[in-house]
DNA sequence: TCATATTTTCAATTAAAACTGAAAATTCCG
DNA sequence: CGGAATTTTCAGTTTTAATTGAAAATATGA
């Protein structure tokens, strides 16, 4: 399978197989990780066969997950002239991919936390004291620290990588 | 199972089964998720036996994820004088909350992804140019940008909730 | 020490997620 | 229109993760 492989060919294995590890703990699925690691490193587009071959994964698995990919704005679709199968190829820039990570993290996972803890905060908005007024207090607590931070996150997400580096420069002393 | 609780704890379970359904978007487990947030809201310490009725779990699977919650640093133990059994509570501060779980990721799953980039991108030094020194390059981009995220993530872990919040109000305008 | 309360472990089971492969749908072009 | 190339879907299967429940281990204190 990776006999003839130059050597930097090696390292890449090896890291799109770890990539492929850590993801999962991330809740991410190993395969949609291990092809976003297979990307990044691509000197060019990939189509769906050369990703099925490489990571030796089914059409249908290889599929879902370029598409997946594509849903995150990670991985895009690269029309190739004269050819007809569509290639793709990944985001490089990792100030780029932090903030479409960013993105679609807040959309996906923080929006609906908050969601959440106005609807429970909303709820309980009456509760005199004791417990029910503690556990209001706590849904507030909690939102408007999930709130503040996505509101940190997207300023900073709107910069530009020099700006934002140079800002963190400033924290860092 | 719910038909005689104070109107705050309908809130409640609303809450923690939510948060159990929001936690496995985060890849944690849904009890550990559930768990937590039982005794995030909790006016008082539970026992396992308390936290299996509310959950309607198994005992094995209340003490792994007891002790799972207790090793993230996120619930302690809270000896009760005359009582033998173990009772657990929850860290309720969001802002150590926060700090727990930012230092704890870092540990889990920050440093190993930047010790696997260090080692595929020292593995590939000697590449002249090409796909190779690209290869190598990506490695060292993504290392330093994880590395300088851990710097400032360090930092601001380590400032007070007060100087944080005055540090980003700074930067919000 | 012995009986009892409590915690811990773990083999077996169940549930959830990921994956396959082939059929169906779509697209493209002569 | 055909029909070949390609993408998309999805029922069935496999793999992985979570959970149960009871036995084993440990702690307590009479």
């Amino acid at each position: 399978m990776s006999e003839d492989l130059p050597p930097w060919e090696k390292a890449r294995e090896e890291f799109v197989a770890q990539w492929g590890s850590l993801g999962t703990q991330w809740g991410i699925n190993r395969t949609m990780a291990m092809i976003h690691a297979l990307l990044m490193t691509s000197p060019r587009p990939m189509n769906t066969d050369e990703v099925m071959e490489r990571l030796q994964i089914s059409r249908g698995n290889a599929h879902t997950n370029l598409k997946e990919l594509v849903s995150w704005n990670l991985v895009r679709m690269a029309p190739k002239k004269g050819e007809r199968r569509e290639y793709f190829e990944a985001e490089k820039d990792i100030w780029k991919i932090f903030v479409t990570i960013s993105r679609e993290r807040k959309r996906r996972e923080i929006e609906p936390a908050i969601q959440l803890l106005r609807d429970c905060a909303l709820r309980t908005r009456d509760e005199p004291n004791g417990p029910g007024r503690d556990f209001h207090q706590q849904m507030r607590d909690l939102e408007e620290f999930l709130s503040f931070g996505v509101k940190v996150a997207d300023t900073v997400v709107s910069m530009k990588h020099a700006s934002a580096l140079q800002w963190a420069m400033r924290l860092l002393g």
